[in-house]
DNA sequence: CGTTTACTCTAATGATTATACGAATATATC
DNA sequence: GATATATTCGTATAATCATTAGAGTAAACG
């Protein structure tokens, strides 16, 4: 049969894909260009990882067509093809999550107090956030917010929580928010907004997990562009 | 940091399933496993592939705990561990066909006949085949149509549409599926009944792309329990 | 009940490829 | 030119893929 040649064809032009996410490394760069363009320089400071390595896993996901980069003086800054890709990233990780009891067990203990999860569903918080009832705060930086970022929500980076804790109500419950299940950041604001009195509670999701639920998001109109580069 | 470590930790476990899908023979496995449980014998077969093969690429889609087997007499059956396995494996081809020019080219030569792709809206053809306006004929082997298919179509096996031409209508119009747009089973269904004299037309969604965009198939109850394999 | 047959898995090998890191090279700003 | 950022090249280590040979299971047969 000469099918097969042509079926062996296109499943290694999909394994292509497959083989951009193999790596972790590449995985969490994924991740974090899923909040928004960002620089080489950047992405390897946030991975704690040599700049050459960071470069080179950069160069597979290019060829797999997952980024694209664009020169900006002297820093070559990276993003996602689409949104697509972001949403196979959380896709990607549900399916982990849903069969690998290691990554859930390692998640269960990864939030250290579980009752600070937030444990309405995401439309509830929705509702919620749109009448005022709860304050929505997102603690990425703040590049990453202007990107895209939940409805309602105001941005408080980490970072400026301390000196930014008049701006946030005592008598409303805060939900914080940050990359996803697998970002610390919230965890942070949490442990710091509650040792001062607030009533404060976290949520797993991100921005992608949002938009992957089919719930809005509120975005710069040039980042929902689709990017098709060239071979 | 220590949170690294604990990154580390999270994104390997992740990239476990990403490398389970960065081979060709692998996805194309899960492709056919979507479509039903299935003997490591048949699936080698499918594959035209060796059985060692097949069964060392099985074992680690298996350690991925994305297939479990079990033993049925000398044969090994093999199934997916849930319906997410078969979403995510479609969830992946669609961001390969949006950003890899390569596989759009090769599809597109690969359905001979542009004019025999149905056009209309999966909806619009649901409700066709409703009301009865149009065939809609599953062409993939008789063991797949049981564990799942569109609804109201009719299972007729691409081997047996020679002397089950009587069943066919020559006044209506036939929709020919199988197992998504990489199966050359349909086109098959399409040359062969077209000689004939019949309307026939392909669509490339199979149960999975079906079930993917959210609307309903039919499927044995037993099929739609997600397994959750021990450590 | 032992032997044959069919099916599948494990172990071992070599070819290929991926990963990480040091040194050197490109590109743009100052 | 000097500096900061990013890539390429060369290389050592490690992982993966396909194939071969051999072992383990269960049904079928005499």
């Amino acid at each position: 049969m000469k099918s097969r040649l042509f079926k062996d064809l296109l499943y290694e032009q999909v394994a292509r894909i497959g083989k951009a996410l193999s790596s972790p490394k590449r995985l969490e760069l994924l991740e974090l260009l899923a909040q928004g363009e960002k620089s080489v320089d950047v992405l390897a400071t946030e991975l704690s990882a040599d700049i050459k390595l960071i470069s080179a896993h950069l160069k597979a996901l290019k060829e797999a067509r997952l980024v694209v980069s664009r020169r900006d003086g002297k820093y070559m800054m990276y993003q996602l093809t689409g949104n697509d890709v972001a949403g196979l990233w959380v896709t990607l990780r549900q399916v982990a999550e849903a069969h690998l009891i290691e990554l859930r067990v390692a998640l269960d203990h990864m939030v250290a107090d579980p009752s600070n999860l937030a444990a309405v569903s995401r439309e509830v918080l929705l509702e919620q956030a749109q009448r005022g009832d709860v304050w929505v705060i997102d603690v990425r930086p703040r590049s990453e917010y202007e990107t895209a970022h939940l409805p309602f929500a105001r941005s408080i980076p980490v970072g400026e929580i301390e000196r930014r804790l008049a701006e946030l109500p005592l008598d409303k419950e805060i939900v914080a928010y940050c990359r996803g299940p697998f970002c610390l950041l919230s965890d942070e604001a949490v442990s710091l907004l509650s040792a001062r009195g607030y009533r404060v509670h976290k949520i797993l999701d991100g921005v992608s997990e949002w938009q992957a639920a089919g719930l809005p998001v509120e975005q710069l109109l040039s980042a929902s562009e689709e990017i098709h580069a060239g071979a």
